[in-house]
RNA sequence: GGCGCUGUGGCCGAGUGGCUAGGCAGAGGUCUGCAAAACCUUUUACAGCGGUUCGAAUCCGCUCAGCGCCUCCA
């Protein structure tokens, strides 16, 4: 049986506010969009929690069998600034800032969140498009929304009718907003006399002369809108419908309502059936934000070189961290917890070391019960994955099965009733759980000069056995003593042997 | 003002009508020349007040505290 039929995946659907079994729409084939950033400025902690959330989500797919047609989009155009800087772009005006032109900022941005993902082992989506490459699907799909009657042009810009449609579907579903309501508490920004109502919004904005970024269009010389670059990518790369779409908490309103809207009046399908949205991380209970200053770069997050850090912290403990709490719920951040991660991570890794190394199985009188019992915290780690990616029960198991590996590697013979085939499908997906779907994996042994230095280590474990041999404790203790100063841990085990863990 | 969310033991953080979450920290023990690690045992819970129920931390109501979205945001 294979594993996506063992352990069926169910979704809490934003869309219906349920949690709902996850029949995708093409047997084992996933597609899947996931709103990716504004490059404009560096990422910073918050932004890696929701792309390391729906990292779980693709890895854990593929690991059931799934094939998995990731899309996640470069937003590098289109975003305004704010409501003083009307009609200007955030990628404008970071490079008028910068005197740079638009597209240097995008890429050095691009480039540092590709780095960022690579040091969280986050994995590259299947396509990554960006809004710039796709300026002419995006004038086609205003085309058609124009063509559909939802959509108008004002001099020059084009705004999305949000009255009409919600005349013949349902503005406001996924954010639980009702229209009438919204009409009332809408801000007065400028710009809004163009529109002809204020909850409508823009699918192209004129651009004046001086406008960095800017596109010939049927309308003028112009941009697209700040919604629309997801509906038009999603809708090329993955169908009018298709299974997931996710994004961050805070992208629910206005943007995938906008998104739901756009892809409705443009070619009357809903665009995702299965709505996922990720929690932020909170500092102090605050969101973390650009705006509120409280966030720092991964740079800053490894070296501790932050107000708020006490001292630095691996991308691989953050990652630990981060999915020791449900996608769904906010997550504080705070230097008592990532310490207390850091060595609940080192934990896990050890048995996972160790996991490489145990006894054979089953060289005795084979126990049924022991068996399943050996198995069963992995049987149950699949499906807390499954009951929504739950990943902080997982871990939970995954602790339970390391307790196991290392009373058995502690004890070889209660290896002997465990029947082989329960023994190496445990260990298999024990190991494949912890590399493949968290994508953790142990920093101590990657980096270069490791080789050596276990060269070395065993060299000097081999003198301090002749120490102990001849029962030169001090100077035995000062090999120790001395190795712990420099930050490795001796450990001597049972049998006479040595083995060491770097902290 | 509208919509929504949260409040769990020393800390973090799952769960959600009856069955040990887990990690970190604390205590005791086993092992060890001594350590470390591991293993065993163990202490401290569900914001407050009412209600429903045989039974509620879990459902309902109210109160208090905090947060998010409503304007770009992951």
């Amino acid at each position: 049986m294979s594993l996506i039929k063992e352990y069926p995946i169910s979704i809490f659907n934003s869309l219906t506010k349920e949690k709902e079994v996850f029949e995708p729409l093409i047997k084992d084939k996933v597609g899947m969009y996931v709103c990716g950033p504004t490059v404009y400025s560096d990422v910073h902690l918050g932004n890696v929690r929701t792309f390391m959330s729906f990292d779980i989500v693709f890895r854990y797919l593929k690991y059931l069998g799934y094939a998995v047609r990731y899309v996640r989009n470069i937003t590098d155009v289109g975003h305004l600034v704010g409501d003083a800087d009307e009609g200007e772009d955030k990628i404008a005006k970071k490079a008028r800032l910068e005197e740079l032109e638009p597209m240097e900022v995008v890429q050095k941005y691009t480039n540092g969140f590709h780095a960022v993902m690579r040091m969280f082992n986050i994995q590259e989506p299947s396509i990554e498009p960006t809004a710039t490459g796709h300026i002419i699907e995006q004038i086609e799909f205003i085309k058609t929304i124009i063509g559909n009657g939802y959509a108008y042009e004002t001099d020059g810009s084009v705004y999305f009718d949000v009255r009409k449609y919600h005349q013949d579907h349902e503005y406001g579903k996924l954010s639980g907003r009702n229209i009438d309501d919204m009409l009332s508490n809408t801000r007065t920004l400028s710009g809004q006399d163009q529109k002809r109502d204020p909850l409508d919004f823009a699918l192209w904005k004129r651009a004046d002369a001086g406008h960095l970024m800017q596109w010939p269009s049927p309308w003028g010389n112009g941009f697209p809108g700040w919604h629309l670059e997801c509906s038009v990518m999603s809708t090329k790369y993955l169908g009018t419908t298709f299974d997931i779409h996710a994004g961050g908490m805070d992208l629910k309103f206005p943007h995938h309502e906008a998104e739901i809207a756009q892809n409705q009046g443009c070619c009357s399908k809903g665009g995702a059936r299965y709505w996922m949205h990720a929690n932020m991380l909170t500092v102090e209970g605050r969101k973390m934000a650009k705006s509120e200053g409280n966030g720092f770069t991964p740079e800053q997050l490894l070296t501790g070189n932050h107000k708020l850090l006490e001292r630095g912290y691996s991308a691989m403990t953050v990652r630990f961290f981060m999915l020791m709490s449900h996608y769904a719920s906010t997550l504080d951040f705070s230097n008592e917890s990532l310490q207390a991660a850091e060595k609940g991570y080192k934990r896990l890794m050890v048995a996972l070391k160790l996991s490489e190394k145990l006894p054979e199985p089953g060289t005795g009188k084979m126990d049924k019960e022991q068996s399943k019992d050996f198995k069963a915290p992995i049987d149950k780690a699949f499906t807390d994955l499954s009951n929504d990616f739950n990943t902080a029960k997982a871990i939970a198991s995954l602790f339970d099965m390391a307790s196991k590996i290392n009373i058995i590697y502690q004890d070889p013979k209660k290896a002997a009733s465990i029947d082989p085939k329960d023994f190496d499908w445990s260990i298999m997906h024990f190991q494949g759980i912890i590399k493949d779907v968290l994508g953790l994996h142990d920093e101590t042994q990657e980096e270069g000069g490791m080789q050596v230095l276990d060269g070395v280590m065993k060299m000097v474990m081999e003198l301090r056995k002749q120490a102990k041999f001849s029962k030169d404790y001090a100077l035995s203790d000062q090999i120790r003593d001395d190795l712990k100063a420099k930050g490795v841990q001796i450990k001597d085990e049972k049998d006479g042997g040595m083995s060491y863990t770097i902290d």
